[in-house]
DNA sequence: TAGATTGTTAATCGATTAACAATC
DNA sequence: TAGATTGTTAATCGATTAACAATC
């Protein structure tokens, strides 16, 4: 379809920014921007901004600019935020309670339908509205509710079963938080990792090499 | 000095997940690796491998391979985690205790010293030992204290006062969990960004056009 | 020594930037 | 129309991969 047919990951991780920026200057009442002025404000060329942009279609005026809330839009219904996926999250500790209690799904597109725990202690504690389910159950859920995603915040040693399960329910796209390698064991999923720990590391080796 | 002038992000960015693997491998008590075996277990090129490690240094052995353990200790002070950088930790919500209970920070290189909040609910509880302040104490604190880093993990809005207020104590390394750009407002400042909003994003649109 | 594997140079590939014709 | 700014092609830059001589 189209222009989107294989986009390079660097363009798309730039996307959210444009989104946030845009979202910021419509907040703001701007109703138009050239891509040398958008660029100013995102530190980075006009040239990539146009580049990035046209990947997805020839949203701009020539002698005018974009419009910020069209193009905000745009990139909007690129991101795919207007969906709805649905998505459960596994693991109630700390990072767990984070995730639930700091996203804001909904923008995202995303809803959370479920939360799961192999603690007792945590089973029926509550998170942004959603009681936390015990963890043997999680196959029942998987049999009985659709799901296009799991959020992964349990310990690596924890990850390989539980992504068993959940990989044999169908489930192939995981934002996960663990150090656990989900694509070297099943190689057809869609992985977004988050290494806290690799993100502080390198923070520590610009520390040490300024 | 030596060869670490000028190392590029890509490299750097891929220095803790070279450091995961040879971690395992030793605890796997593999005592010698090639960078054709490496290369296969982390599904990268056997080039790459070399490439990377030869920014730092010669630590191979023609016709032998790596150590792993020697390996992993010159990666580990490459990456700096033998310090013992102070950090202090501001906004105790959901994020903030997940990120002062969740992380291993010893192992990482640093040591968190204090925790603020401007939330009198919060101030008195404890994070990991460490007794959550009222942020109305920071700027004595930091009189009074040594401090390398702050971790940042409150809401945008409330980032450029407290930021302002830091940046006037001399710190200027940042592990910052908000969307507000530090680097636009002190453009000497090191910031770490962890943007967990843009990676779910990231995620979506990979659902969106697999 | 012969075999293996590094360190490093050269070739390729991809991403970013610059330039400019098209056009509003 | 003249001025501005896009969309797009071409040039540059940097990162990845391949090749191979050095050497253990």
């Amino acid at each position: 379809m189209s222009k989107n047919d294989s986009i390079s990951m660097s363009v798309i991780r730039r996307l959210p920014r444009y989104y946030r920026f845009l979202s910021e200057l419509n907040d703001q009442n701007i109703d138009k921007i050239s891509s040398t002025k958008l660029a100013q404000i995102m530190n980075v060329t006009a040239s990539q901004v146009r580049q990035d942009l046209n990947c997805f279609g020839g949203f701009g005026q020539q002698g005018y600019g974009y419009s910020v809330s069209q193009l905000k839009e745009e990139i909007k219904n690129i991101l795919g935020l207007n969906n709805d996926y649905k998505a459960i999250l596994i693991g109630a500790g700390n990072l767990g309670k984070a995730v639930a209690m700091h996203m804001n799904f909904e923008k995202l597109g995303f809803e959370l339908i479920a939360c799961f725990d192999n603690n007792e202690q945590k089973v029926g504690s509550k998170l942004n509205g959603i009681t936390v389910k015990n963890e043997s159950e999680l196959d029942d859920f998987c049999n009985k509710n659709h799901i296009d995603t799991a959020f992964l915040c349990i310990p690596r040693v924890c990850v390989e079963n539980v992504l068993d399960k959940l990989y044999s329910h169908g489930i192939k796209n995981y934002w996960n938080f663990s150090h656990y390698d989900i694509n070297a064991r099943y190689n057809d999923t869609m992985v977004e990792n988050v290494h806290l720990s690799d993100s502080l590391m390198t923070l520590c080796y610009r520390m040490n090499n300024n």
